[in-house]
DNA sequence: TAGGCCATCTGGTCCT
DNA sequence: AGGACCAGATGGCCTA
């Protein structure tokens, strides 16, 4: 897989200024062929099929560029936009599973990472609660629980007080559904 | 109208 | 070599 010690990269300037990202839809690479495929589309996507469909914020396609080139763009835009519906998918996946006051509004991304880890923190607390209180010197889940629990503590670096408890971990979670109730 | 959020395009980098 | 992953750029939509 990748590897994490990536130095970070720059991204290299725009090749054409006249024709800014946004605007280099495949209809401006290859007119009359977009790769969207015909299928009833609500939202956003649908509305910017919709767009391109009428042939709106059209420009004249990129000078010198290769057909064989063109359509490897082309192709790799394809995979680009599935991979981003794959990973939106997920997300959506995680909203349906994370209990959250304001039912009615949608999470955003940052939203739902957020919410996530500090609801399984508050699991894992509450499990590890639950589990050394009722196995206390056995060598049942809660002891070995508790170290692997300690040991994650300790690699994910130093935390504060609240954090070290259960309650905690509890606590954050709470406040964090009524910021978002609050704050939406 | 400004700011937040998002989808999409794009080129660079890494992995298989 | 080709695909996956990543992040920057851009523009549209929505809400306060």
């Amino acid at each position: 897989m990748k590897t994490k010690n990536r130095p970070p990269r720059r991204r290299a300037p725009p090749q054409d200024p006249e024709v800014t990202q946004g605007e280099r839809t495949p209809e401006t690479l290859q007119p009359g062929s977009g790769p969207e495929p015909a299928k009833a589309l609500r939202g956003r996507t649908a509305r910017v099929q919709t767009a391109r469909a009428e042939g709106g914020r059209r420009r004249p396609g990129p000078v010198g560029r290769r057909e064989s080139s063109v359509q490897r763009r082309l192709e790799s835009n394809e995979r680009e936009r599935q991979r981003m519906h794959k990973l939106n998918n997920a997300f959506q996946a995680l909203r349906e599973v994370i209990p959250h006051v304001r039912a009615d509004k949608k999470l955003s991304k940052i939203e739902t990472l957020t919410l996530a880890k500090n609801y399984i923190k508050s699991l894992t607390a509450t499990i590890l609660t639950m589990s050394s209180g009722r196995l206390p010197g056995l060598d049942g889940p809660g002891p070995k629980l508790y170290q692997h629990y300690q040991q994650q503590q300790v690699a994910g670096g130093a935390l504060g007080a609240s954090e070290a408890e259960p309650e905690g971990h509890l606590q954050k979670y709470s406040t964090q559904i009524h910021s978002f109730r609050e704050g939406s």
